[in-house]
RNA sequence: GGGCCCGUAGUCUAGCGGUUAUGACGUCGCUUUUACACGGCGAAGGCCACCGGUUCGAAUCCGGUCGGGCCCACCA
């Protein structure tokens, strides 16, 4: 055994567990399944270093269960789907979706996901994942699309899908309706400007940071508790530079010490002049188009942009003497999270979920999954108490799984698609029977579905791919939902949804939810702020293992700070037990594979390891790979490599001075100590454990890979108490002969003349069996017992004589 | 404004009713011993954020305060 080299070593062992299927489903087996609804992660580029935290997360889990022997269905699917592909082809390939022919642009997209998906799934083969890559679906595909649109034609069929011509959030910039969960807040700089309407000819002063919108005004409201404007109920208001006339309304909803108290009613503004249009059932005055310009009802600014036609309007109200101050503020308003534009709120036709009317069920529906962490249940809960709309499906864009639907030219009827012709195009596809009115003239539905639409059914996906195969009835509802907190409102929430509408039952029994990685000082990485880390440098510069050492240094939910000494400190680990292995292996070269009656110092480590054994697995078991983490590596390096490697040292060197059952327990004891700390960290670890299981053990236990090879069992005639009772005293003899050496500058392996231990009768007799040990332990030339001064514990003390 | 999580040595982290508060990095001293100096041994370093309460006993449970993070709401 020479050297470890991670960079050599960790692709060879990715290539022999592909090779040699060791991560295969077996879709045969008789072993209960454990079926995991992977996380398809998005082809938008690189995996970033919170991918990484998360996967290995998930990834310890994975192979902890296929040790314990379950049946693991562990899919990797990717997500093409979406806004973010849209976005990022048109970046790549320099183009504008809009302005491109729709089948060309849709033909570009598939093939540049060719181009790059090989590469972003290897980012996530390098880290060690043990998925069943042959199991494995694009939500773009095929397969996904027929599904999906399966799905919708079932929602569609029980009432629960619906298109309606509504108020919308609008992004002006990838031109199309959004749903509230793509919102996200901005700060932005803006301007109150306090504008003169005009009421029988007297000024009224509004204030408004949105002049552009004074076209689409549709009512002046108040607040009935606000005796400054008590008088103008009823009265009409007349707009400035337009000269139309609205009505003046009074309603609590108005915050009477903001601006002047006093607000312009739009067509819309924002959420509350929607509620207000159909509170007092008020006009409709689109002065917004969909391109995000102003319309013609906006007159002379008709075609200007937004933010252009706000300043030309603005000029002008100056100009006019009717804008009488502009103050600057701060506000934070709704923004699209891909593109951070403002939405706008349109009325557009598009098609819907209903389920507000499920609130109560969707509470149900999450309490009846297991959570890890259990608090992350409430995001859930909150998020389901603060629904307002029914959830936006369609998209107005051309990439995408199309809608299975066509609309009757002559009667208006939907005509859905039949099931065995899906996935269709209405665009390309026609409807195989005439309408019901007996037209065959058809309109095609050119939106496409939300990419939510079609990843909330991701454990459909990938479990449909065994649909016609006896195994398929034990794969869903699956096992585990594994993700991190920030979608929680996006994809369990709607998967959660989609699975209760369509099969009356959960996705999954588990969800763990994991936290972020963070950069060194706990602050969220982001591009603009340039503190990214990647993943990808930090595995050149130490391993996947290291990384995944790190990964598994906080509790499940919990954000970590990346801390470059964490992976240092994986680093060493990993050449530790190299080196340890290699020591150990080196003295099991004449070892034969039989029982062996212990020494009480080797029934020691083994019943220690024992509870170590124990604990592990009831951590996992809960999720808790950080406590198994934190528990083989205690045993490993302390108990294992400091103490109880040095205490055989001599019977190993000096086999000579032992009897052969003495060496033969000592060699049994390292094989199985070894072979157990492999096994224990082996999730964690995976290629350095493989590497060193391959070298001595592979043919010994019969196993083609550590990862197959079993988890550790916990053994209770391997606990002995009396063995670990004495163990600890020597230890704690030893730390007190090593901290003599130390503080009195003396080189650990400087032997001793005279070792004087002081202690009870009953302790002498545990010691007397241990001499021999003892000796070889301490270098002492010397043992007697007699007057100690130095305390080694309660019970013992000693004298040295050097 | 509402909700949730978190405040433990210089840094990161474990513990979540009962020994002397875990481990790592860093610092300092000793130690180049045939697995490993990417090692070994030792030392210094903590009012476990603060204030109250419950308890024989609180880092741990409860209430409050302050600080950090996340989610949601508000957005004229």
């Amino acid at each position: 055994m020479d050297n470890y080299d991670p960079k050599e070593a960790e692709p060879r062992w990715q290539r022999y567990w592909a090779e040699h299927g060791i991560f295969r489903f077996d879709e045969d087996s008789k072993a209960e399944v454990y079926s995991i609804d992977t996380p398809p992660p998005t082809v938008s580029g690189k995996m970033h270093l919170g991918h990484a935290f998360s996967y290995a997360q998930l990834d310890f889990i994975a192979r902890y269960k296929r040790m314990r022997g379950f049946n693991v269905f562990y899919p990797f699917g990717t997500d093409d789907n979406g806004l973010a592909t849209d976005r990022l082809v048109e970046k790549l390939k320099g183009v504008k979706s809009s302005r491109m022919d729709r089948k060309d642009y849709v033909s570009l997209v598939l093939n540049t996901l060719q181009e790059i998906r090989p590469r972003v799934i290897a980012d996530w083969k390098r880290i060690g994942m043990s998925c069943d890559f042959t199991i494995n679906y694009s939500t773009i595909n095929e397969h996904c699309q027929r599904i999906s649109q399966r799905s919708f034609i079932e929602l569609y069929k029980i009432g629960r899908a619906y298109r309606k011509d509504a108020p919308t959030m609008w992004c002006p910039a990838c031109e199309t309706a959004i749903s509230q969960v793509e919102l996200k807040d901005a700060e932005l700089d803006s301007f109150f400007n306090d504008v003169k309407f005009n009421v029988d000819g007297k000024d009224l002063i509004i204030a408004t940071t949105r002049p552009e919108l004074i076209p689409a005004c549709v009512a002046i409201v108040f607040n009935p508790e606000d005796k400054r404007y008590k008088a103008l109920l009823g009265k009409k208001a007349k707009a400035p530079l337009f000269g139309f006339e609205v009505s003046i309304i009074e309603d609590s909803r108005v915050d009477m010490e903001k601006g002047t108290g006093i607000v312009m009613c739009c067509t819309f503004g924002d959420l509350t002049d929607m509620e207000w249009q159909k509170a007092f059932n008020l006009p409709i005055k689109e002065a917004l188009g969909k391109d995000g310009k102003m319309t013609q009802m906006a007159g002379k600014y008709a075609g200007l942009k937004i933010k252009e036609a706000r300043k030309a309007i603005i000029e002008d109200l100056e100009k006019s003497n009717l804008l009488i101050n502009k103050r600057p503020i701060k506000h934070t308003v709704n923004v699209h999270e891909r593109c951070e534009t403002e939405i706008e709120i349109l009325k557009t036709k598009q098609w819907f979920i209903k389920y507000l009317d499920l609130r109560e069920d969707m509470l149900d529906w999450g309490a009846k999954l297991n959570w890890y962490p259990a608090h992350m249940k409430v995001r859930y809960d909150n998020w389901v108490k603060g629904l307002q709309w029914d959830w936006l499906i369609s998209r107005q864009r051309f990439y995408g799984v199309p809608f299975p639907v066509w609309y009757c030219n002559k009667c208006g009827e939907v005509i859905l698609a039949e099931e065995k012709n899906l996935p269709i195009d209405p665009l390309q596809d026609k409807p195989k029977h005439p309408c019901k009115c007996g037209s065959n003239d058809f309109t095609p539905e050119k939106d496409v579905q939300d990419t939510w639409a079609t990843s909330s059914l991701t454990p459909q996906l990938s479990t449909e791919l065994f649909k016609n195969k006896p195994i398929y009835s034990k794969l869903f509802p699956m096992s585990l939902r594994p993700q991190a907190h920030d979608i929680i409102t996006f994809w369990l929430f709607n998967t959660t949804v989609k699975s209760n509408l369509h099969t009356g039952h959960n996705p999954w029994k588990d969800v763990i939810i994991s936290g972020h990685a963070q950069d060194p000082h706990g602050k969220k990485m982001s591009k603009s702020k340039g503190n990214i880390i990647e993943p990808q440098v930090m595995i050149d510069k130490f391993s996947a293992d290291a990384l995944r050492f790190w990964a598994a240094g906080s509790k499940l939910g919990d954000d970590l700070p990346f801390q470059e000494k964490d992976l240092v400190t994986g680093h060493k680990t990993i050449i530790k037990l190299w080196n340890a292995s290699k020591f150990a292996l080196m003295h099991l070269k004449d070892y034969k594979h039989q029982p062996a009656q212990l020494t009480i110092i080797d029934s020691w480590l083994i019943s220690k390891l024992n509870g170590i054994i124990k604990e592990a697995t009831e951590s996992f078991d809960n999720y808790e790979y950080i406590r198994t983490k934190m528990l083989t590596e205690n045993f490993f390096w302390q108990d294992f490599c400091d103490n109880y490697l040095e205490f055989v040292k001599d019977r190993l060197y000096n086999p000579q001075n032992y009897t052969s059952e003495e060496v033969h327990s000592a060699q049994h004891t390292i094989y199985h100590a070894l072979l157990n700390i492999l096994k224990l960290f082996s999730p964690l670890m995976p290629h350095i454990t493989e590497e060193i299981f391959q070298i001595y053990y592979a043919d010994k236990e019969n196993a083609k890979s550590v990862h197959v090879s079993g988890w550790p069992i916990f053994v209770p005639e391997l606990y002995d108490k009396r063995s670990e009772f004495i163990g600890e005293q020597l230890v704690a003899l030893t730390a007190a002969v090593r901290k003599f050496k130390s503080t009195s500058n003396l080189a650990l392996n400087k032997p001793l003349k005279l070792l004087a231990i002081e202690c009870d009768d009953e302790m002498r007799k545990e010691f007397e069996l241990v001499m021999k040990d003892l000796k070889a332990i301490s270098k002492a030339e010397e043992i007697m017992f007699g007057k100690g001064s130095i305390e080694v514990n309660q019970k013992i003390k000693i004298s040295i004589v050097a």
